[in-house]
DNA sequence: ATTCTTGCAAAGCCTTTGCAACTGC
DNA sequence: GCAGTTGCAAAGGCTTTGCAAGAAT
């Protein structure tokens, strides 16, 4: 959410009903799709299966276990959520509206601070090239514990873990 | 492999008796144990819990998958190997010995292509210094397809996926 | 002797899938 | 009405764990 967002010229949900509409053999655009779609891009920014359930649930959106991970699959194929496997659960983010960017993960709690940096691209642009290798995509997370979990636990440690 | 390795003065093993002697209750070495890193240190760069009791196997080597579980979770927490948390299964790698670096993983024949480039720390500090944020450590991947595979699919595509 | 480790099988956790009922188009 | 979707529960894949037997110090 620290990023400024990318302009886009069309609504989630309509970017996503042209995403099923234009597949092989069309797929449909159903109520429990397209509650999941507006609760998504209405807040959550990070979020797992399991919190996306919860907080669904939480706000009276009944959507089946199998179905929200059959969706969020076809969110992320049609480009507007982007996966982060970090950990034991797959984490999801907003992609459609969003620059790429890196992450700071903190783990005492958790936060992750999203940030950019041209020049991480450009030294993977180089280091593929001079391997000859396509480049499809990246993940770079940085572990480590955030300014407030740091200030919290009193600067105790210096060492790396 | 690719990269030069980093001077050591103990043998493995004797860095992971050390490991085990020195916990604040201390740990025993085992037969298994000892197998395991004789074994992990004699050959192998990445592998997956799974490729390791197979070739173990292999080699008459039997450690039940309990016992390798935990005694890879000890070798990590050694300093003896390094997690990589790419796809379903964890991958290893050797960390005792050899310099930090990332990878290129091609998406067709699976295979890691490590390399280094201080830029990349460089950046990554400077980015943890502006948010006031004590790095731990980071994990960068690049996904794509490598230089054969790519000579084997006859440049056919160059769309990013 | 004591206490940690092993191996087995069972359980755990996250995610996927088979199938009958249902629904968008 | 046809073809794709849902929900349930069961299965899957990887990893961890309880426990009794065994081994290291």
């Amino acid at each position: 959410m620290s990023l400024p967002a990318v302009a886009v010229t069309q609504t989630p949900e309509a970017k996503f009903r042209e995403y099923l509409a234009t597949r092989a053999r069309a797929q449909r655009f159903t109520e429990q799709q397209r509650e999941m779609v507006a609760y998504i891009f209405s807040q959550h920014s990070h979020f797992d299966a399991e919190e996306l359930l919860d907080a669904m649930k939480r706000d009276g959106i009944r959507v089946s276990r199998a179905t929200a991970y059959r969706t969020l699959a076809k969110l992320v194929d049609a480009g507007l959520l982007r996966r982060l496997e970090i950990g034991p659960r797959t984490h999801y983010e907003h992609d459609y509206g969003y620059p790429q960017h890196d992450h700071l993960v903190c783990t005492r709690c958790k936060k992750m601070i999203e940030f950019q940096r041209p020049e991480i691209d450009q030294v993977i642009r180089d280091v593929c090239s001079e391997h000859l290798f396509q480049i499809a995509g990246h993940t770079l997370f940085v572990r480590g514990v955030c300014a407030e979990c740091n200030r919290a636990r009193g600067n105790r440690r210096l060492d790396l873990v």
